[in-house]
DNA sequence: ATCGTCCATCGCCGATAGACGATGAAGGGT
DNA sequence: ACCCTTCATCGTCTATCGGCGATGGACGAT
């Protein structure tokens, strides 16, 4: 859990993960054109989602092709749902369904 | 919301909630007994928590007291939760009431 | 006043993260 | 064949993390 945790806790592997869920194309390219960093930095953190299981990664040829993980990342959020009521059951937070 | 999830993002921090939230006893002394970490290394846990806002403080005379902030935490859990639905909105992730 | 306890802070270190440029592989287009 | 694009990887640099022991402050007890 906490490596999970640990790969959505940097404000660009958010973007990236706004941005592939976002847009249709889900190229290595795009992101970089949108979060002004290095095409090296952004592979980088893509390979850390990818590691992390929250990001798929499917190589179509050259152009290769990342997705959310919409399970895993909403297994995340269950995950920390779960700590915080173990943490506090008698602490029910707002849940806004 | 990066830096919450960089609070929560280490197995000693997880454990230091838990403890936390598990006893009524919240002084530094009592995680470190659980813990087996240094008492300055729990400390600087704590004291990471305490920043990030997951964990309130209160210096009780010598005794100091750490008390998880049930409201904070939910909130990092209802941000994340809010980052998944506006990453698949299509997506419903099984709750367990 | 002196000791012991609890705690935060400091200094130190090895390891890791995060950024970048450079490089090379794989394909597509001409 | 040649070039251009896309991408992953490597090497490097700096900053930060995570751990520890040591130190010193605050307080209670004797």
């Amino acid at each position: 859990m906490a490596l999970r945790l640990a790969a959505l806790s940097h404000p660009a592997r958010i973007e990236i993960l706004k941005r592939l869920s976002a847009s249709a194309c889900c190229s290595c390219r795009e992101v970089v054109d949108h979060l002004d960093l290095a095409q090296s930095t952004v592979s980088q953190h893509l390979k850390i989602l990818v590691e992390a299981g929250l990001v798929r990664f499917e190589a179509d040829r050259q152009r290769s092709r990342y997705a959310v993980d919409h399970a895993a990342l909403a297994g995340v959020s269950a995950s920390l749902t779960e700590l915080v009521n173990s943490c506090c059951p008698s602490f029910s937070p707002k849940r806004h369904d």
